[in-house]
DNA sequence: CACCTTATTCGTACTAGATACGAATAGCTT
DNA sequence: AAGCTATTCGTATCTAGTACGAATAAGGTG
């Protein structure tokens, strides 16, 4: 096994197999993976993940250089998820962006902390397949590769952000039914704050929400159902855009 | 001070100033932040921003219930550079847009960490003028209230989006001309995997160039340039898309 | 089958970080 | 000057990652 501090990823570095190792790393993702969606990605630990296996703690150092490996590990087996049905791919370019798009939204508001936890976010075995399913969707298109790349590109900005924000939204949310005296508090202080500065939109904002009573969340919709079609819109909209400057037919 | 796990953020909480403080909230945000630029968000620890501030760690507590009430403030010190003179919000929406847009990547950028550390993402002043500052840029659509929130959201998304991969690659592309052998040992893999399996598009991609001996960079483009106009361009394709789909005026 | 090699497992120890607790210090008030 | 308590900070505890080397056991060899 390479020292630390090799940058290489790990999916370069051979598994252990001379042997008989008792774990491999697919099994030590699958269990970090699981303690990450129930009990947060905080509460990944090399003991838990260990425990989880029935394993002592320096164990999963034979298989791995690190923690870092392991998310990186876990990242990957997440984008295993990424993957659509190659149906998907057969229609035109932009069902099939629409489909992988969707597709790599729900996978990671799934797992929340997927995009929290980028670290050097080294390019595993599904990563590339993804990528290979993200050029054949836009294979039909004619474009020359780097174009691809780029409308490719844009659409994966776009979604990364919007998952990133649909889950903050969401904690956001969940934190407030659980704890309502805390919305209390940040309702309070943001509005004394605008209340005191110069806030001309949020003012008329707050006036008229006041008055047509609605409820008193300041920010953005937080139900998953409103997140979701105001990302297919933006999405869509994106997706005009694209298309009409890159001369491609819609 | 209130106890830990209180939900509240940490502008609600009253400010020491009875006495004397030696110091304020807004001092230790700043030494975080000037650590966090310069040696790395890991660097920040509660022992390096105290001895930054020549104090004790333990006094750091007296004025943050912990370290994510300081990124918050960190999170919060940086929005404050997003903000745009007012000058940039009296032309059409879609220039205030842009100009809010670029400004904010431009920050984002400079700030690495700042999209990777989003905890509980506490709306702070600086949040709240931010916000105020895009309600302004698209009050001249004359759409009604939600459709502005829907429009500052997709562009926001979009922007987000663009600035965590761009920093990825930016990072990537630094970490490889340390270490180009660890550019060799990826691209190894990675071809031997391409090879392997059943990949047509990256198989295609590669003999092609392969054949005009590009550079060997499987991946997006590299250069900060590159990035920052293949955003540009992005940008004003989901604009366009936008104001077409929302029946405004591009 | 006994035995040897070394792949694999794991116990112990060390370092670093966050923070609880309470003691020490020093502004302000009277 | 004395006292109250806001503010500072030293010490201790807990948790996490991981270096190191000992213990165990798989599989080949004589």
């Amino acid at each position: 096994m390479a020292t630390e501090h090799d940058h290489r990823p790990i999916w370069a570095l051979p598994e252990p197999a001379d042997r008989k190792p008792r774990y491999t790393r697919e099994q030590i993702a699958g269990a970090a993976l699981r303690i990450a969606d129930q009990e947060g990605f905080s509460a990944v630990t090399m003991k838990r993940i260990a425990a989880e296996l029935g394993a002592a703690t320096m164990t999963l150092y034979y298989y791995v250089r690190n923690k870092s490996d392991i998310v990186a590990l876990m990242q990957d087996a997440i984008l295993a998820d990424v993957l659509v049905p190659d149906e998907c791919l057969r229609g035109t370019w932009r069902e099939a962006i629409t489909a992988i798009t969707r597709r790599t939204r729900d996978v990671l508001m799934a797992h929340p902390w997927s995009l929290a936890s980028l670290n050097d976010a080294q390019f595993g075995p599904n990563a590339i397949r993804h990528f290979e399913q993200s050029l054949a969707a836009v294979a039909g298109t004619g474009l020359p590769v780097p174009a691809r790349f780029e409308l490719i590109a844009a659409t994966d900005d776009y979604v990364s952000g919007n998952a990133l924000h649909a889950v903050e939204s969401l904690a956001r949310a969940r934190i407030a039914e659980q704890d309502p005296a805390m919305v209390a508090a940040a309702v309070a202080y943001g509005t004394a704050l605008v209340r005191a500065g110069d806030f001309p939109q949020l003012t008329a904002i707050y006036a008229e929400s006041t008055r047509a009573q609605a409820d008193e969340t300041a920010g953005p919709p937080m139900t998953e159902a409103a997140l979701t079609s105001q990302f297919e819109r933006g999405l869509q909209a994106l997706l005009d855009g694209l298309a009409a400057r890159m001369n491609i037919s819609a």
